[in-house]
DNA sequence: TCTGGGGTCCTAGGACCC
DNA sequence: TCTGGGGTCCTAGGACCC
């Protein structure tokens, strides 16, 4: 091989924690281990995670739980409602763990990070993957892939083949291109990163089948018929490179907070009550973020499912000035809803979406009003912030209030404890 | 009875401008 | 019948990801 300097790219390496959510129940309950054992989504609605055991036997992905509930009994597969307290600091330390072992690192989701692998002289990446696997298994009990390669997108390839063969030790380097070559012919196209269903069905009915189809196709064909989005995934499985590691995410453009109620709702308060508290959590993350909404997406609807016809409904608002105070929000919001609600109809969910961000330090003076009052908001919001941060979240809230049952509260039947980031459900430990 | 939530990027098409 | 051309900005919708 000749090196050329600046032209040879740094490999990628893809860290994938094994089933993350399941892999965090497991550290803190040993006897969940060789057992199937399965995670729901909010609601109990979905299985969104799934131990090797449960996948073994046929438990898919996405699944309602409603349909596999007898299975589960059937096998003795343990549930669990999704707990992202404990997830979301369980990703936190997983990566803190991860980023020593890189200058550039990216966190690209919850369970997964692409690093840029070192170049030391006398130590081969795989020696490296190695190492960082057994730190993060030592230190956090998650047991985590590697897939090294020169893109991102051979990254998963190799990430899932280190998944799928005991023999690799959890680490898997494509770097020959005879082992990229019969990698890729083994990868279905729909599991490609990059290609969803749409697609997926698409170029199959094109004859594409497995990824190592994709890399023959022609690249104008790819572009009309799945954008430069997809012709950028086609090249990457060639070897060149088009993603970037971002090790500084870009500051986000939208903030969204929705769900689905527990029981439907037709009662206008209990909607009301239900969006101020979606409008609260949605206004914190932005405050958090540092950041300011121009404009403000509520909607409302009914769902897809039953036979009862579907109604949704959404009214984007554009407000007086960039926002972060709840309180403002909400009446904002409030004053949307009461376009779009409709009587007597029974609504599943509602969620509101922030856009038109900007950073509150680049903020505009306000043309009329008073500006001593924002003022006074702002350290209103930020003591508000303190104390739920200090005291946990909903320690101080703000009500839409209503007399209604909470029917949209979501169900969470199977819920474990918060064992790392609340001090009255630490882990007990017996002698 | 019961089907998640939170994001990004790209394109087409319309409004509007000169 | 004929009815410019070129550009920008915005939004909705569709595709994708975990």
């Amino acid at each position: 091989m000749l090196f050329t300097g600046s032209e040879e790219s740094a490999a990628v390496a893809l860290v994938d924690c094994n089933n993350f959510y399941v892999s965090c129940e497991r550290a803190f309950d040993p006897s969940l281990a060789h057992r199937p054992v399965v995670v729901l989504s909010n609601n109990d609605g979905c299985v969104i995670a799934r131990s090797e055991e449960a996948k073994q036997l046929g438990i898919g992905m996405g699944t309602p739980f409603f349909k596999c509930r007898q299975q589960i009994i059937r096998y003795n597969i343990r549930v669990f409602s999704s707990n992202y307290a404990l997830y979301g600091d369980m990703s936190a330390r997983v990566m803190e763990i991860l980023r020593r072992f890189s200058p550039h690192m990216e966190e690209y989701s919850i369970d997964e990070a692409f690093l840029e692998c070192p170049r030391t002289p006398g130590s081969c990446s795989a020696e490296w993957a190695l190492r960082l696997r057994g730190q993060v298994a030592l230190c956090t009990g998650i047991p985590v892939a590697v897939g090294i390669a020169s893109t991102k997108t051979l990254a998963k390839v190799a990430a899932r083949a280190a998944k799928k063969n005991p023999g690799f030790a959890g680490v898997c380097e494509l770097a020959a291109q005879g082992d990229i070559d019969s990698a890729l012919a083994g990868v279905a196209v729909e599991d490609v990163w990059g290609i969803g269903r749409r697609y997926a069905g698409m170029l199959r009915r094109n004859g594409i089948i497995t990824a190592r189809d994709l890399t023959r196709a022609d690249d104008g064909w790819v572009r009309r018929s799945m954008t430069v989005r997809g012709l950028r995934t086609v090249m990457e499985l060639r070897g060149t490179s088009c993603f970037g590691i971002e090790d500084a995410p870009p500051a986000p453009r939208s903030i969204l907070s929705s769900r689905s109620f527990g029981s439907p709702v037709g009662d206008p308060a209990a909607l009301r009550e239900a969006l101020a508290d979606y409008i609260s959590t949605a206004a914190e993350k932005l405050r958090r973020r540092g950041m300011l909404a121009s404009a403000m997406q509520v909607f409302i609807t009914t769902g897809a499912h039953g036979a009862e016809p579907s109604h949704s409904a959404a009214l984007t608002l554009a407000l007086p000035q960039p926002l972060s105070a709840t309180p403002e929000l909400i009446r904002h919001g409030l004053t949307g809803f009461e376009r779009l609600y409709r009587t007597g109809v029974c609504y599943r969910k509602a969620g509101v979406v922030l856009t038109a961000l900007q950073e509150a330090r680049a903020r505009q003076p306000v043309l009329f009003g008073s500006s001593a009052a924002d003022e006074r908001g702002v350290r209103f919001m930020k003591a508000v912030d303190v104390i739920n941060a200090r005291w946990g979240c909903g320690a101080v809230s703000f009500a839409a209030p209503s007399k209604a049952a909470r029917a949209w509260r979501m169900h969470r039947r199977f819920m474990s404890g918060r064992y790392t980031t609340c001090w009255s459900e630490l882990p007990l430990v017996r002698a």
